[in-house]
DNA sequence: ATTACTGCAAAGCATTTGCAGACTG
DNA sequence: CAGTCTGCAAATGCTTTGCAGTAAT
């Protein structure tokens, strides 16, 4: 599989990162993702995949990631869990339907353009988060 | 859309909503804010003015103005607490410092001009959210 | 062998909810 | 007066943490 470019440990494991059974499931998970997960998604899928990983561990796991830089934690607030996606070169933001909570991929960045304009005061900008809510296809005409 | 809208409580309070000791003190705070206050910092504000709100009242109280459009919940994860701020009418986005956790307000909104883009599919689009994470000008250098 | 990681249980903490009394319109 | 709102307490649910055994380098 794997039609997209995760960035550097396509044959191997990210650098500085012990190798376990339980870190490869999680990997494998977020590889395979079509969208940002919550830690209880991926547990799930862990488990279909036939190695269950304990909640907690997927916890650790997740801060892990994050610190390393390989995993993004999003800020979308659904619900009220915290869900994480693939920290992949061109960056996505999504957009969610406030109907029925499904979360869309939008392709390109429409910040991009605008990060210099604002690093010029006394802000030196690492990153962005956007959301847009709205209402889609499916939901739309019955609000 | 687009009515003047929610901000028009000029003679003191906005229409449809009871008037209570404890949603005046919520709303006289939120109105003297600087910048977004969760649940807690709301109810710290109310103890110092005078009149204590128990937390749960907050929290019902701000889910009341949320559902009325008076407020807006942002999904800035600063720590783990949800904030809130008036609905202003020309709606701001914030940065913030993952150095201090400072959270400075931009006054204009680069998103404005592409929404329209965003609104072409199958998604209609009613708002969004944007955070912009960076070092201030206190914490680089240090980092 | 040393050090880090995981399963598990239990704690933490923000937020929600149930209920009886108090208050608003 | 009827219906809503609040104080309070207890519950809920996501996330974190402590510990002892297990696995990785």
């Amino acid at each position: 599989m794997g039609v997209n470019g995760v960035t550097e440990h396509r044959n191997g494991w990210p650098p500085g990162i012990k190798r376990t059974k339980q870190r490869e499931a999680v990997l494998s998970v977020l590889e395979r993702a079509d969208g940002p997960l919550s830690a209880v998604d991926i547990r799930a899928r862990t488990e279909s995949d036939g190695d269950g990983v304990w909640l907690s561990t997927v916890y650790r796991i997740l801060e892990t990631f994050v610190n390393k830089g390989i995993v993004q934690r999003l800020a979308i607030m659904t619900g009220d869990m915290a869900v994480y996606e693939l920290n992949r070169s061109g960056h996505r933001h999504y957009a969610v339907c406030v109907g029925c909570r499904k979360i869309i991929s939008m392709d390109n960045c429409p910040m991009e353009r605008f990060i210099p304009e604002l690093a010029d005061g006394a802000f030196r900008v690492t990153g962005h988060n956007l959301e847009v809510y709205g209402y889609c296809g499916d939901c739309d005409g019955y609000n």
